[in-house]
DNA sequence: GCCAACGTTGGC
DNA sequence: GCCAACGTTGGC
């Protein structure tokens, strides 16, 4: 099972808004290296939730409940969306500064590649990511 | 096919 | 508000 991590500005659409809709279309993505990952996520597959902009903050788990699938509002048919729902927030969010200053997350496909809006995460910088979060 | 110009994202 | 990083576009 992969692990994954995507962005979202919290003014755009936030983990509450998720937790609010139960699950939501994960779309709009228009960057190849970010639709590469996409596609590989299959369904049951977690995924942190990170807040861009206000916050820059790991604030939740969700997990993947489809696969990729055609972009609706993609007119070229090359990008896919997913759909997410939540699984629960973290007890305490975890911050850029806070990741940027963790040895074991220098790695971090998220922090080497700041703008890539979907990133895989390794198994152990997934656990040092939820132990930060107070589990 | 190359590369300069431009647009977007996101941290600071 | 600025700037760095990077993707995309378009002229040649």
């Amino acid at each position: 099972m992969a692990q994954w991590l995507v962005k979202s500005e919290p003014d755009t659409y936030s983990f509450e808004d998720l937790q609010k809709d139960g699950k939501t279309v994960w779309d709009g993505v228009r960057n190849n290296a970010a639709a590469l990952h996409l596609k590989a996520m299959k369904a049951g597959e977690e995924v942190l939730f990170y807040h861009s902009g206000e916050g820059k903050s790991v604030v939740g788990v969700a997990k993947v409940v489809k696969a990729a699938f055609p972009d609706a509002s993609d007119l070229t048919g090359r990008f896919v969306a997913v759909e997410l729902a939540p699984v629960r927030p973290v007890k305490r969010p975890v911050t850029l500064a806070e990741m940027k200053a963790e040895p074991a997350l220098a790695g971090l496909e998220m922090i080497r590649q700041s703008r890539l809006s979907v990133s895989p995460v390794k198994p152990d910088e997934w656990a040092a990511i939820l132990q930060m979060a107070g589990g």
